[in-house]
RNA sequence: GCUCGAAUGGUGGAAUGGUAGACACGAAGGACUUAAAAUCCUUUGGCCAUUGCGGCUGUGCGGGUUCGAGUCCCGCUUCGAGUACCA
């Protein structure tokens, strides 16, 4: 019999289905085992062979882990809700729920062909209403909350209101937008609007006027990690800065446990790193600059509280709410041109222009530790989101500062001993400090670590500043204007924002005549017909982002059909968090931020038990495309073969990689491949047309995509999972190369020869011989080994030269493959499965034990000594494996050519490294 | 600019501080075949020697630690990823 693919994939994927071999239920009596990937956008384009490379490496944990005996939790879904679908219903007016339905059917046909242990039961889609109503009920619960920064969780927002109603805002820990000051008679006479303003300063979904990025092409708000360098990640728009009144959550509350929670985690360092930077802590100052002859104070942030003594200007961010009160009038009109003039300028345009600008206010400030009076600028380098808005500048050691004090000729005052700041300043935090003595603060002759912590004791004394923790993460902006995502569970009432009735929930997404704004510039759903409550009040307009879908979907896989809550306590307290999450870094400052936040929220709640969601992640690598290229001779239709291209003037044009193989050129199929290559001409090499190569992004406009059904057809699944995880390191990068895919289903192949010679089994029952157990255990140490450490592409290579040790002893004993079709099963299940009945077994593969080593097989007898010279190895000697070392030495010396290395020089010392090497220091 | 990561044959890549290049692809030669495919065998880092089967050299560059460094430390170069007026 052959080993033929086609039929063994097809029967066992049905058997698998039929039978829900892979269906998880809670089960108290066995550990647990939770595997996660990132689920997918379903797009039109379908799955290249890039896509199933984080799925293959989780589906081999899983059913590995499903061995060893664990009850593996491994769920798949659709992130549903996404801009291009909608982007094609405005291009076409299709309903962006028929494209997505139509996406998500392609993707789980390819899916289904690779042979994943999905249990397709708990599959789930954002864009259900079913799941979408958890989303809706997590954002009512959040806008009920607020964030205790004291008890540092979150409470019910009732708890606040009879604060308030006792004391005011006396004695109030909350996390808020800007600081309140109010009597507990001040708010009993507050009006219901009124009340409602102070609460939005608290929530943790709020309503809030904040600068966002608008991005005018696509007509919505975007959240900072959907934007890069000045324009939109989708589409890549250009996004600028407009303040709105939106939807957000109070994401920065969390800021801290976000930070402490990275320590709790087994995640990559950079990837860690990442989230902390995006994060941004940093500890600091807040300090106070009064405005001569004025009340007003600058409240500023710094982390340098050492260089106060260098302070020669303020400068306030162009949006700040300071520029108005400090503006002299006589320098009114000059700095409302220049705010103008800011304003009209894109994000991008300022960050190109990379140009000093300003303009002095009129006003001075006081240094409060000289006393002297320093101009208060305004300029765009200062950013109005972090900090305060403004800060002190301090030339002499900010290069930002620096080029502002050249450019506008104020003072520059050097603090740091031996600091040249003639050409540039001097930015580095170390140093003994000179020009700082007031006669009451001296900090002159100390390093700049200690200066700080001298200058932060002495301002928090003196009452003129603070210690102060700034962090750069700024709460998520959580409204888009488009159709195609959740609605907000939210109507107003008299202006002000209710919340729907948990209970009526969901939602649902109404019908509109067309996904475009409305006339008057309102979102989509204003298109929407009786878009109201019952009671016809309005309903808001604006729905969810993407990342609203996904922050907790891997709760909901616990339990996924539970109408009455999220996740039942059952289901958590089994399940508990994902232990292990498989997906790609881009995900980093987004949804990977957005989920633990959501999650940490829910955990204060009480309604999950875990406070980090993905106890173990892993980035796969991208898989890149591959690009081939044939190369035509300029103003003709002949084409050049690659080595020889150098002699004629050529143009180089993608050429499909499905038509080319190893490099070489199939000339019919090119000629076939379109009509203005019908008639080509070719000159060759050796009689065969090379193209060239090149590692690009895989996408259609370079015909570099391999689709993973061609590939399942013509090698079978197994095969493509073998070698998408023999390519390389799993979280390496890498380009997708077809070439070589037949080393492993050779291999395949190879190991089906073990059990059939032609149409006979060859399969024997006699007891394993003592070469074929060391074999079989050698594999099973260095696959488990492997598996543990997501070494898939070196366990593969075990399982070849395996089989090529099986091929040359003429093993075939039923033992013995046995357990090497178990160890196999997770990497290559159907094959596996066929081989697990030909070897007679009932059930499934699954329900083999995964096998473990015995160290006793894999004793040798001997053990061969490298004996090296100075470190230089030399030659072997075979000694008994249980020789006593005094002996090994003493035979590494009596060898033949142990003379001519020792060559009259005197023997220093002999170094024995057991079972491995001898060193013979000579000299 | 800052942070993190990487650099090993023609190619993808192996190497708990212990004989660098496992495994695979490709290439070359051979066997089988009328022929091709498939399969099998041999060779394959470079240089020299191959009627002496061995020698030298070699993991981006320069230092260091060590009996011994691809691996650890210091200083560079190049490439990749992330991030960026964050005070």
């Amino acid at each position: 019999m052959e080993y033929n693919h086609r039929d063994i994939e097809a029967r066992w994927q049905k058997y698998w289905k039929e039978n829900k071999i892979y269906k998880a239920e809670v089960d108290n009596s066995r550990p647990k085992f939770y595997v996660l990937d990132m689920f997918p956008y379903p797009s039109g384009a379908g799955l290249h062979v890039g896509h199933p490379l984080g799925y293959i490496a989780s589906d081999i944990y899983s059913r590995f882990k499903r061995l060893q005996g664990f009850n593996v939790l491994h769920p798949m879904g659709y992130d549903a809700y996404g801009l291009p679908a909608e982007q094609y219903a405005i291009q076409t007016g299709q309903h962006p729920e028929i494209t997505t339905h139509n996406n998500i059917a392609r993707y789980r046909s390819q899916l289904d062909k690779i042979g994943f242990c999905y249990d397709w039961d708990r599959e789930i889609k954002t864009c259900d209403p079913e799941y979408y109503k958890w989303t809706q009920w997590a954002f009512i619960r959040m806008f009920n909350s607020y964030y205790d920064k004291k008890l540092e969780k979150a409470l019910p927002i009732s708890d606040l209101v009879s604060h308030f109603e006792k004391c005011g805002s006396e004695g109030v820990s909350a996390a808020c937008s800007k600081d309140m000051s109010f009597t507990a008679s001040d708010w009993s006479n507050m009006s219901d609007k009124e009340k409602s303003d102070v609460l939005m300063n608290y929530r943790i979904a709020y309503l809030g006027n904040t600068m966002v990025n608008w991005c005018p092409k696509l007509g919505t708000v975007l959240a900072n990690d959907e934007v890069s360098e000045g324009v939109s990640i989708r589409g890549g728009y250009p996004v600028e800065q407009k303040l709105m009144y939106q939807w957000c959550l109070r994401v920065s509350a969390y800021a801290q446990r976000l930070l402490d929670g990275l320590d709790t985690i087994d995640w990559t360092d950079s990837l860690k790193e990442t989230q902390r930077n995006w994060i941004g802590r940093s500890e600091g100052a807040e300090m106070i600059f009064k405005i001569a002859d004025s009340d007003v104070e600058l409240e500023i942030f710094t982390t340098r509280a050492d260089t106060v003594f260098g302070v020669t200007f303020m400068v306030l961010a162009p949006e700040s709410a300071y520029v108005d009160m400090v503006t002299t009038p006589d320098q009114r009109k000059e700095v409302d041109e220049y705010i103008k003039s800011i304003k009209h300028k894109t994000e991008r345009e300022r960050m190109i222009e990379k140009k000093v600008t300003g303009v002095f206010t009129g006003a001075y400030a006081i240094n409060p530790l000289t006393n002297e009076k320093i101009p208060v600028w305004v300029s765009d380098y200062v950013l109005a989101g972090y900090g305060t808005g403004a800060i002190m500048a301090v030339p002499a050691h900010d290069s930002r500062d620096y080029a502002f004090a050249r450019h506008f000729n104020l003072p520059i005052i050097p603090l740091i001993e031996g600091a040249d700041v003639s050409e540039e300043s001097f930015d580095a935090k170390s140093g003994k400090m000179i020009n700082s003595n007031n006669g009451d603060l001296n900090l002159n002759g100390l390093e700049v670590k200690d200066a700080i912590a001298t200058t932060k004791r002495y301002i928090s004394e003196k009452g003129i500043g603070k210690v102060k923790v700034n962090y750069r993460l700024r709460d998520a902006i959580f409204s888009r204007q488009r159709y195609w995502g959740e609605p907000f569970p939210v109507y107003y009432k008299d202006g002000i924002p209710h919340m729907m009735d948990e209970n009526k929930l969901p939602l649902l997404l109404p019908e509109v005549d067309k996904f475009l704004p409305t006339e008057t510039g309102e979102p989509p759903l204003g298109r929407a017909k009786n878009w109201q409550t019952e009671e016809g009040y309005p309903i808001e307009l604006c729905t969810m982002p993407g990342f609203a879908g996904s922050s907790a979907y891997y709760l909901r896989y616990m339990d996924p059909h539970n109408d009455n809550a999220l996740v039942s306590e059952e289901a958590d307290k089994y399940w508990r968090n994902v232990d292990l999450y498989i997906g790609g870094t881009e995900h980093a400052t987004g949804h990977l931020i957005y989920s633990r936040f959501w999650n940490k929220f829910l955990y204060d709640l009480g309604i999950v038990c875990e406070e980090e969601p993905f106890k173990k992640l892993i980035n796969q690598g991208m898989i890149q495309g591959r690009s081939n290229f044939v190369y035509r001779i300029k103003d003709t239709n002949k084409f050049v073969s690659y080595n020889l291209k150098k002699d004629y003037d050529v143009t180089p044009i993608h050429v499909d990689v499905n038509i080319v193989s190893n490099d070489v050129l199939d000339i019919d199929a090119f000629r076939n491949w379109r009509p203005e290559f019908n008639d080509a001409e070719f000159i060759l090499e050796d009689g065969k047309y090379i193209c060239g190569y090149a590692v690009e992004k895989m996408s259609k406009s370079m015909f570099n995509v391999v689709n993973p059904d061609d590939i399942v057809e013509r090698y079978g699944a197994d095969t493509l999972r073998l070698y998408e995880m023999f390519l390389g390191p799993l979280e390496q990068s890498k380009p997708w190369d077809t070439n070589g895919i037949d080393g492993v289903n050779r291999f395949l192949k190879k190991l089906w020869g073990l059990f059939y010679k032609g149409d006979n089994m060859v399969v024997t029952d006699e007891q394993p011989s003592r070469e074929e157990l060391k074999s079989i255990h050698k594999l099973i140490k260095k696959v488990t080994y492997d598996i543990e450490n997501f070494s898939f592409n070196t366990s593969i290579s075990a399982f070849m030269i395996c089989v090529n040790e099986f091929n040359q002893l003429k093993s075939h004993n039923r033992e013995v493959l046995m357990q090497y079709i178990t160890l196999l099963a997770p990497f290559a299940p159907h094959i596996s499965e066929e081989l697990w009945h030909v070897l007679g077994n009932e059930g499934t593969v699954c329900d083999a034990k995964w096998p473990v080593h015995n160290d006793e097989y894999l004793k040798e007898d001997k053990v061969t000594y490298a004996v090296s010279f100075n470190g230089k190895a030399r030659y072997n000697i075979e000694v008994p494996a249980d020789m006593p070392q005094k002996d090994v030495e003493e035979k590494a010396l009596s060898h033949e050519l142990a003379q001519k290395w020792i060559d009259g020089k005197t023997i220093r010392k002999i170094i024995v490294v057991p079972r491995k090497i001898v060193n013979i220091v000579v000299g």
